[in-house]
RNA sequence: GCCGAGGUGACAGAGUGGCCAUGUGGCGGACUGCAGAUCCGCAAACGGGAGUUCAAUUCUCCCCCUCGGCCCCA
């Protein structure tokens, strides 16, 4: 089965084929750092995470770059309120942003240009531009000439003529067309600027992409994505310096996430309804956060609440269980069901999924319906060791794309020895750490003062580790324990 | 106004021309000394209207509603 997108170029799902076979160039659009990242931020680094993993499981040589968008009038102003140099508000930003994404476990990209460092090549196409006609110097600043492009608004389905009737020019702007779009733009006091053939200046903010693209992939992408908010005119106007400068096809797969949405409207910084990364983190595991966001489809927009959140981490926290048992089954379980079958159509499943556009929350599904035949036969008594390995291992590859279950979480069984018959006082138990050994020998007691009815005991000993952070769970061949 | 997306059970959210989504929650069971975990069963849906069809939640048309984009924004 082949891999599908959704391509919002052609607005269908298209089978994949990068332009050289095997490798995929991918430009992500990252963020603007003047401020703390979001959950909205989260859920693009997350799915395209998602997205660059599975590429690469798939066995393509990704390339992923993401930029950071540095010079920007955003990081000017808030770099005067607090007295400090843009790039030394941004570079704090960034810290920030890596901070928080690898706390999402994001893997991080090859490549994280900044637009204060690629300021020659974006010079450089610009000068191509006004080169080749498509732009215009005016007052120390370079426009792009709309009207010069050969086609407008592919992407966004925009007519310049229905745009330009609700457009105006701003006063105090040298545009020969209302839609024209700053390239370059002249210094004014107290900015930030860079010396260049029409005087002291800064890159616009469309032009940074289009450059990066060509430096780190080249004339033509592969696969370019971003927030479903940059479609338009952010996007559009990539594809037009793009192609008039490049003369070659921008971008082959355009892919775009939806917007995080909390009370019916859209997380932004702008309107002060965000919950910064940081926040989130204090009520949800990063694994939860993860899994919240891949639970749904990444093009849609999402909404945020609290609730869903819980639900998600009790639904994540079922296969994190299963998970877990299995492991401690891989040694134990005494059937003869290797799972063999169950395996390979679990995994079958995620697979179409997966290359049916990313669909995490059906590859999700797969992994429910693996945890409960799984679960059944093992309780059933019969799953042999090698299926609970094997269901282990299913649940360990579909980690290594989602990263949602923890991996020491293994619960343990007991190698307790049969000798364990003196009943010590549970409340001798030392507090911090217990070795293994003495866990086990606990738990050893307590299965004897079970057997003797001696529940009081039994309940004892449960209470005292829960208290030392041990969690033990009764099954039918004996206990097992869980530091938590 | 223009462009785009979408309306599915209590909630979240897939998908398909005729058969189970899935998760959380609810109800009833099994297991259990109790906890917990796990499993089984039940109830519960396709915005409204017309049409195509043997059959439509799934296709077509109309209507209603919601959301996003059109200054910045993942």
């Amino acid at each position: 089965m082949a891999l599908v997108l959704y391509n919002t170029l052609t607005r269908k799902k298209e089978p994949f084929e990068p332009l050289h076979k095997g490798k995929v160039g991918m430009y992500v659009c990252g963020v603007t750092v003047y401020d703390q990242s979001h959950l909205g931020h989260a859920k693009s680094a997350i799915n395209f995470d998602v997205i660059v993993r599975w590429l690469r499981f798939r066995g393509y040589d990704v390339k992923h770059v993401t930029n950071f968008t540095d010079v920007d009038d955003k990081a000017i102003a808030r770099a005067n309120e607090l007295g400090i140099g843009t790039l030394e508000l941004t570079e704090r930003m960034i810290a920030e942003y890596f901070r928080d994404m690898d706390a999402l476990k994001v893997r991080r990209a090859d490549v994280y240009p900044k637009a204060s460092e690629t300021v020659p090549e974006i010079i450089a196409m610009v000068k191509e531009l006004i080169d080749k006609g498509n732009a215009y110097e005016s007052n120390g600043s370079v426009y792009f000439s709309v009207r010069s492009a050969k086609e407008y608004g592919k992407l966004s389905r925009q007519s310049l003529d229905q745009l330009e009737a609700g457009a105006r020019i701003e006063p105090g702007e040298d545009k020969r067309d209302p839609m024209d779009f700053a390239l370059w733009k002249a210094a004014k006091p107290g900015e930030i600027a860079w010396d260049s053939p029409w005087g002291k200046g800064r890159p616009g903010w469309h032009i940074e992409c289009s450059a990066m693209c060509l430096k780190h992939i080249g004339k033509t992408v592969d696969i370019h994505g971003g927030g479903t908010d940059l479609i338009f005119p952010h996007h559009e106007n990539e594809i037009l310096q793009s192609e008039a400068c490049n003369g070659a096809p921008f971008v082959r797969y355009w892919m775009h996430n939806g917007m995080l949405n909390i009370d019916q409207e859209k997380m932004s910084k702008s309107l002060k309804n965000f919950f910064s990364i940081d926040e989130i983190l204090k009520k949800a595991r990063p694994e939860v956060v993860r899994f919240y966001l891949l639970n749904a489809t990444y093009g849609a927009p999402l909404d945020y609440d609290e609730k869903s959140m819980d639900e998600a981490a009790k639904a994540l926290e079922r296969l994190q269980n299963t998970y877990d048992t299995m492991k401690a089954a891989s040694s134990a379980a005494r059937g003869t069901d290797d799972a063999r079958t169950l395996c390979e159509s679990s995994w079958k499943k995620l697979e179409t999924s997966m290359d049916d556009d990313f669909g995490t929350r059906n590859a999700i599904a797969a992994m429910y319906d693996l945890a409960r035949d799984a679960n059944k036969l093992l309780s059933d008594g019969n799953l042999s060791a090698k299926g609970a390995r094997n269901v282990a291992d299913v649940l360990s590859r579909f980690n290594s794309v989602f990263d949602v279950l923890q991996e020491d979480g293994a619960r343990r069984t007991v190698t307790a020895s049969e000798a364990a018959v003196d009943l010590a006082d549970p409340e001798s138990m030392q507090s911090g750490r217990l070795t293994d050994e003495e866990i086990s020998l606990w738990l050893a007691r307590r299965e004897a003062a079970r057997k003797a009815k001696n529940f009081e005991y039994a309940d004892m000993v449960r209470k005292k580790l829960a208290e030392l952070g041990i969690e033990i769970q009764d099954a039918k061949d004996g206990a097992t324990w869980k530091q938590r």
